[in-house]
DNA sequence: GCGCAATTATCGCTTATAGG
DNA sequence: CCTATAAGCGATAATTGCGC
């Protein structure tokens, strides 16, 4: 305990500081992180569904959760009403796994972000102020589709690419259809022979 | 790179550390705990009944115990079976909201948007499609600060602005603030000057 | 009924990453 | 660059349940 008994005076350069929050958004799935585990962030994720939940493996950011519900399969299909009635049972036995696990209080510390990011304004409120400062060069070799507030860009910028695989391949298939069917417009034509510094800001 | 950093020597101090408790709930009915035998986690477990104690096969967590009465040797009707289904599932339901309030933590008065914006997997499955073609003339008049990959566009596109009164509105302070901040920078500037055509795509 | 090996899951603590 | 903080490793507490 006299270990801090050494020269630091405590004083008011680091006491008085107000704790400048960051936004940083989490990006692996409820149940992993509560575990603090390796997610492999798909959905669902290789742990959830190794614990039964694969119903409950979700992110943060609701608009992600449904981009990527696959298959809602109805399962009564042949199985008896037997089996489904146990399949339910299990079922809730792993969720009252799960939920004791959140309902274990030790550790009530820091999950303030991740209680602002379950409401979709409150993503852009927090996302967007340090989106309007990002940049984006429009190389003359590969036309960038994206300006700081495209939803390519945001989804490239701030997440992680794996987690949005299907919704970026099918924006790339987007373009790429569309660059077949009209070439480069004239427009973007002008844009790239512009001499364009790297830093200018593109909207 | 590789600090050899501070070797706190006084190991002594480690033992004194209160010996961190840790919560793991048991999930075996009470009795096969005792025993140590093996648990099928039924309600009552084949142990239970094979020593004929199936009333007495309690779980720890009292949820469980009672959702999983009643599973008497008697063949039940398909018309309890689906009774008992329908059961289990809207009791599913409550744990689900159950697990929903934890994970939100301090649910506070962020809810409001979080619901209407259920079904946004829509905005990317069938909107996103239409957008492709959707034109964003660029006025010299006014700046317009979105195409059709925008995240504004595609909000403003798709869902009545009620919804996202205050996205929108957070995004039109955005821009104005960045407006006055930087005035037209060069890259508009050139843009505006080019002479688009109207129907010219901006991406 | 129980010792204890095997298995599972918790959480303190480190590291990597990113916000500002 | 500085630090907050997300990610999640890994030590190990705890649970399970085999086999005596
Ligand atoms: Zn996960
Ligand atoms: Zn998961
Ligand atoms: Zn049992
Ligand atoms: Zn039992």
């Amino acid at each position: 305990m006299n270990l801090e008994s050494s020269n630091i005076t405590h004083t008011d350069y680091q006491s008085q500081r107000q704790p400048k929050k960051r936004n940083r958004p989490s990006f692996v799935c409820t149940n992993c992180k509560k575990k603090k585990i390796k997610c492999d962030r798909q959905k669902p994720c290789h742990n959830c569904v190794k614990a039964g939940i694969s119903r409950y493996c979700e992110y943060p950011i609701p608009t992600l959760n449904h981009l990527f519900e696959e298959s809602r399969d109805e399962q009564p299909s042949d199985a008896s009403l037997k089996d489904e009635v146990n399949e339910l049972k299990s079922e809730i036995m792993n969720l009252e796994k799960l939920l004791t696990s959140f309902q274990n209080k030790n550790d009530q510390q820091q999950h303030q972000m991740t209680l602002d990011l379950s409401n979709t304004a409150e993503l852009f409120d927090k996302k967007l102020p340090s989106l309007k400062t990002f940049k984006v060069a429009m190389k003359p070799s590969r036309i960038s589709f994206s300006g700081p507030l495209s939803l390519l860009t945001i989804l490239n910028y701030n997440f992680n690419f794996r987690l949005f695989g299907s919704l970026a391949k099918f924006l790339d298939a987007e373009r790429l259809a569309w660059k077949q069917l009209n070439g480069n417009p004239s427009y973007i034509q002008k844009l790239i022979n512009a001499d364009i510094k790297g830093d200018d800001l593109i909207i």
